[in-house]
DNA sequence: AACTCGGGGGA
DNA sequence: TCCCCAGAGTT
């Protein structure tokens, strides 16, 4: 068995020569940014982050005037990420920071943990990268790394399974470089030690490793149960004035697309127009109810069910009608949609409607 | 321990 | 299509 520092070692050698070293998230590497980029990286790949990341700090360059911002410019900077409660709760930290903190992320594992959003890995990863602090981290990349170097069974998700793989993650971690060993880790799990087609030959660690040794690289880790996604529907009313305005509804503070800017929204389409008569009244006059132009279908998938959303148009609205009688209601022009918060499909609705074809 | 939260990308 | 990805909060 290869000593723990020598663990380290090879793996930081390696991070030297192929690790990724320009991450806008590195140039500063700042508790601010290094703390935006791990919430961001929860659950997406670093791709697809880094042009949400570079328009995030551009616009809020710090705790303070993140803070600072509307709830809606926040989730706006967000939009099309997923996983809103994520932004949400970095906006709440960031209150949080500036009343307990003076404005500064705490150096502190127990500080960290109580704010919102950041758990044992991002603390740790927090901790590692802006200080050089000695605690580990265990996101996907590393319960894989770790999962084949010690040949552990089960699904790295289940409590027992992610147990193990803390205790080991642990007795890994090195005296030095704990920023380096955090990123290198990371790069070595994304782009060597690959969930497919993994490149065991080049490892710098492969004499270290069960599963290589065991020929089980391609079954380790195990993979998360398989079980069917229930199918659920709704309408949507998409309802638009003769200047191209269209009516966003904000939704309820918790659940799917929290707090987000989306169409109203109907359980099928008798109700979407009972929707109509209870909201706009005085458009029964001025429209046909019965007869919205049909659209293309919004299919959308979610990690528990997937949603078939079947949006109905009614166009050329009178433009004075005023629908609704509060602020969860708002008629909003084209080109202000990209300062509010709208869940990615209702957006690619709105930019790009489809008309459905006969059947 | 089980469930809840999105969206994109690769195989 | 299916599966995964720099997880955390709630119940």
């Amino acid at each position: 068995m290869i000593a723990r520092t020598d663990y380290a070692a090879r793996l930081l050698a390696w991070f030297d020569v192929h690790g990724r070293h320009d991450l806008p998230w590195q140039h500063p590497r700042t508790p601010y940014r290094v703390w935006l980029s791990e919430i961001m990286l929860q659950q997406t790949q670093v791709r697809v982050v880094i042009p949400y990341f570079e328009r995030f700090v551009d616009a809020l360059s710090d705790v303070r005037a993140l803070a600072d911002a509307p709830q809606d410019t926040v989730l706006a900077l967000w939009s099309g990420l997923g996983y809103y409660a994520r932004a949400r709760n970095l906006h709440a930290a960031a209150q949080r920071c500036v009343e307990l903190h003076d404005g500064d992320l705490p150096r502190d594992l127990d500080a960290l943990l109580a704010l919102p959003g950041i758990g044992r890995s991002t603390a740790g990863a927090i901790l590692s990268q802006a200080w050089g602090d000695p605690f580990p981290i265990l996101d996907g990349n590393v319960k894989r790394v770790l999962a084949r170097r010690h040949a552990v069974d089960g699904w790295p998700a289940q409590p027992k399974i992610e147990k193990q793989l803390w205790a080991i993650a642990e007795t890994l971690l090195p005296d030095t470089r704990l920023a380096d060993y955090t990123q290198a880790q990371m790069d070595f799990g994304a782009t060597l030690c690959t969930r497919h087609n993994p490149a065991c030959l080049l490892c710098p660690v492969n004499e270290d490793c069960a599963a290589f040794a065991q020929g089980r690289v391609d079954e380790l880790p195990t993979p998360r149960p398989t079980k069917a996604l229930p199918e659920r529907e709704a309408s949507l009313l998409l309802l638009e004035d003769a200047k191209g305005r269209v009516l966003l509804e904000k939704r309820p503070p918790t659940g799917i697309w929290a707090a987000l800017w989306s169409l109203p929204q109907a359980e099928d389409d008798a109700r979407a127009v009972d929707w109509l008569r209870m909201h706009a009244p005085g458009l029964i006059d001025a429209v046909d109810l019965d007869t919205p132009q049909r659209l293309l279908p919004v299919q959308h998938g979610f990690t528990h069910f997937k949603l078939r959303l079947r949006p109905l148009h009614w166009s050329g609205l009178p433009a004075r009608h005023r629908v609704g009688d509060n602020d969860r209601l708002r008629w909003v022009a084209r080109d202000e949609l990209a300062t509010l918060g709208i869940p990615a499909p209702i957006r690619t609705l709105l930019l790009a409607p489809r008309i459905a074809l006969e059947d």
